[in-house]
DNA sequence: TCGGTCTGTGAAAATCCTGTAACCGCCTAG
DNA sequence: CTAGGCGGTTACAGGATTTTCACAGACCGA
């Protein structure tokens, strides 16, 4: 329910194709404020690159192609039925729009008008779209042995199930998505939970006990949830061995930053707010 | 792929909440050349009626409802999500168009508009709904020795008919659309349904229940539909045997090479107990 | 090293979820 | 107008899952 959940759901990739500078200059800024990557466009691009652009939505001015109006409309929503196509120009007759809409466009809008209004057109039509096509079915995080698969709400090793329940696999899901990144306990049962914790709970505990048991079953040779003392959990895929190394390394009191970076293994590079505090000697 | 299936597709479900009496009757006219069925509604329809309507769009014109326009723009997107919604009403503000589409509206025509222009953009959303429940034009479906094919309605076995209901039929197709994936009971109620769940609504169990037990009858050696606790269901053809196998794998907690290629049924490993309980079909 | 905290563990208790079956209107075809 | 099919609701029981507890073991700072 946080914020950042909701821009991260609706962020688009936005193509935009007009030629009134003034015009794109405003829409641009207003999309970078919403987190929306945008990329102008000046003129009749071929359809295999905007296919490789892989856009949320393409807004276009027919008036910037002229004769070639029509036949490339025509193209685009041929080629790439699913992409939101909002037609963004000047004076219009009737039949011309009725004419673009039937041809595949998703909405017609004349300018001038508030970018903000086009902006909500944007999001009814890439709404609509995604309410169809349903989850995003590439929502796969691997880490260590382990495939964490959102479409299944379980978890994989090998091909076979870990066999999580939906709060065990709501919580590895946050500490996968979190790699790397130390989460407070508060934090954690706040956004698996859906409410504050009580002063003293321990289900995060006990959940984070659950989560090691299961994995430790599938995947024996690694450690995936590591205890940070007084502050919370951090997830990250560590072969045992290397857990042992880095733990007699942080026992011995030798100041040796680049801990993590193990050769064994290609870790995944740490973000670099990723330390903090002392180093953790806990690995459970 | 005959041609009544064109004009099967593109005909549509409409009503319209104008009190513009004028402007109703030349629309309907369109309409009715179009082969489009209309509904004229004249105020805040309740939404339980609305979805007793299987409309295919709405077109609504918020002057109508005064004070109640946008609550009930509110509840409608809210418990309808998938249905057309068109807002065609007189001069409004930026912010009011903005706050339309924001909450649900995929469209806001401003009056006086042409009809000609309405009725396009009415099919252009339409459109785009159709686009995203599927090529469900995949007539047939195969799974096991289930076959279901959408031009009958109706599922098969050996040949046999499995004599599913409108409802059954339809969970089904849904279901086997979405093989291998999870899909929620809110999801499916929706999708289903057409509207949203209410809280401990039961009916989706039900109707797996019925369907399983259909099933069961006509193709009792496989499991079709996979219980995730707590999440929902998933549609995937198994073979008993296999899935015996399988728990007894979990049971065991033995490697066992070439039995499980993807997510597979398992029990829960229970310790020594070993119990040999029925075929699992639940998933957490 | 000591004491106070914090975390891991195992199990019991409390909840929640699902399968099941029986029941109730509505509609339609006799 | 009546039986039967169908969609939908409800109550219940058995499990599965989640929470809570008490205790043991770890960790940190003094």
């Amino acid at each position: 329910m946080s914020d950042t959940n909701i821009t991260a759901a609706d962020a688009l990739r936005v193509a935009v194709s007009d030629g009134d500078t003034g015009f794109v200059q405003v829409l641009t800024k207003r999309l970078d404020r919403l987190g929306w990557e945008h990329i102008v466009l000046t003129g009749a691009v071929p359809v295999e690159r905007l296919v490789a652009m892989r856009l949320g939505a393409f807004v276009i001015d027919l008036a910037l192609l002229g004769q070639e109006a029509w036949p490339y409309l025509e193209r685009v929503s041929r080629e790439l039925p699913s992409l939101p196509l909002i037609i963004c120009t000047g004076q219009s007759t009737v039949a011309q729009r009725v004419r673009g809409l039937r041809m595949g466009a998703d909405d017609w809008v004349t300018k001038p008008c508030h970018p903000e209004e086009l902006i909500a057109r944007i999001e009814a039509v890439a709404r609509r779209r995604r309410l169809s096509e349903g989850p995003d079915v590439a929502a796969v995080v691997l880490a260590g042995e382990i495939e964490i698969r959102a479409d299944q709400f379980q978890a994989f090793a090998h091909g076979r199930s870990v066999d999580l329940t939906r709060r065990e696999f709501e919580l590895i899901q946050l500490l996968a998505a979190a790699e790397g990144r130390v989460l407070e306990r508060e934090e954690i049962y706040q956004r698996v939970w859906g409410y504050t914790m009580a002063h003293g709970d321990r289900s995060v505990d006990v959940f984070v006990r659950k989560l090691r048991s299961k994995l430790l079953r599938v995947s024996p040779d690694w450690f995936y949830i590591h205890t940070h003392f007084g502050v919370g959990y951090r997830f990250a895929a560590e072969l045992a061995v290397e857990a042992e190394i880095a733990a007699a390394v942080a026992a011995s009191d030798l100041p040796v930053p680049g801990v993590a970076p193990a050769p064994v293994v290609a870790a995944e590079p740490k973000p670099p707010g990723a330390d903090e505090r002392k180093p953790a000697r806990t690995f459970a």
